[in-house]
DNA sequence: TGTACATCAGTGAACGCGCGTTCACTGATGTAC
DNA sequence: TGTACATCAGTGAACGCGCGTTCACTGATGTAC
């Protein structure tokens, strides 16, 4: 047998990040297979030795984001995950997430925000990688979150929702200063509803 | 001059509104001119008589939900946006947004879930559309909502965010259990953010 | 150790198709007389 | 009131292009002897 398996699992390994970068940055519809293989230093057709279908690429390509360091490329320092206390883990996480690098990064963006509408209209496939990653965040949140009017899980739950929700959101209007309010306020109510103390909370970005 | 303009300009309604129902369906790039044309009963060549580009039309079809009833097929009931009572209004609102119609609903649902990715990937011209529609729920809310800890603004803020951000989350994982959860966790949480009775909370809508 | 061979990752031309946009035209309509 | 005319909304063929996918091939590689 020519090749090992290792050769041909890094060259497909190669193929996911070109397609997860280029999909971040430009989205799903407007990417090319061929630009996608270029990118990888291979050529077209040979695509269809590693997928059956450019939409079984993007599900791969969501799910990715979980074999990177999550918030590497996000907060002004990355988030240790080894971190020890739950709850400021959890808390560092939302600062990350919602910060003004995770807004201006594309390229590595978190799956939740990038993917939002491919996974609403794709079919089964890409909606499971994109579940995948949400109950990943998710189950980081959890146990770092306080129990009050809501039970822990309620709490994470609206966490994400904020998170993912301020994000898209500063992301989509066209004014740099109503995003940046929208990333602070989402940061500020996320930590209230996790029950964190606001580091900083209200401190607005100076405009870049 | 013949044809009055009225007519170009019901004619011209005619294509945003077909576009503006394709578009949420399917998704702007899945849905192209000819569809669009042939839904408004008329052909391709046509559509350059009224717009310069397909995006520019994106960017009407985006703004078109402010011309419709808003929540007119989300709630159980239609929203009353004649309520003189602020804050019911806006609790009014906040149900319907997180309501399983909604969550159901694609042909109209709001511009805020179904547009978050071309306006973030899209031009100038989108992201001021997609805008014009968020700081209209913005205003919407806003004088319904209480200050406290944080003000009447913040805290209309936070609740879109939950808002659409509960919806686009809903809309992108596979479990349908799980977007039950996500949608009613969302909603309690909006309400307790604006400062509103929590109205059969916690409720859960039977699944289908 | 050296060689012949079988495998299959990778190549690149080709297929069939639909897209956004342009353009010469046509014919329904409001207006001038 | 009736008719000739100018306008321009609407038509549909055509253009140029890039896409996802297929396929016959090639050549680098690990293995058997």
């Amino acid at each position: 047998m020519p090749y090992t398996a290792e050769h041909k699992a890094r060259t497909r390994e190669r193929i996911v990040q070109s397609a997860r970068r280029l999909f971040n940055t430009r989205g799903f519809s407007a990417v090319s297979i061929d630009e996608i293989m270029a990118e990888a230093g291979l050529t077209r057709g040979g695509f269809y030795n590693h997928f059956r279908t450019k939409e079984d690429l993007l599900a791969e390509a969501v799910t990715e984001i979980l074999r990177l360091h999550p918030g590497k490329d996000w907060g002004d320092e990355p988030v240790d995950m080894a971190e020890p206390d739950k709850r400021k883990l959890a808390s560092c996480i939302v600062n990350a997430y919602l910060s003004k690098a995770h807004l201006m990064e594309t390229e590595n963006a978190c799956s939740l925000v990038a993917y939002v509408s491919d996974a609403a209209l794709g079919g089964n496939v890409v909606k499971r990688a994109y579940q995948q990653v949400f109950e990943h965040m998710l189950g980081c949140l959890q146990q770092g979150t306080v129990s009050g009017v809501a039970s822990q899980r309620e709490n994470a739950l609206a966490v994400v929702a904020l998170c993912v929700g301020g994000m898209v959101l500063a992301r989509a209007v066209a004014d740099e200063t109503l995003a940046d309010e929208i990333r602070e306020t989402a940061k500020s109510a996320a930590l209230r509803a996790g029950g964190w103390p606001a580091t900083r909370s209200g401190e607005m970005v100076a405009a870049e």
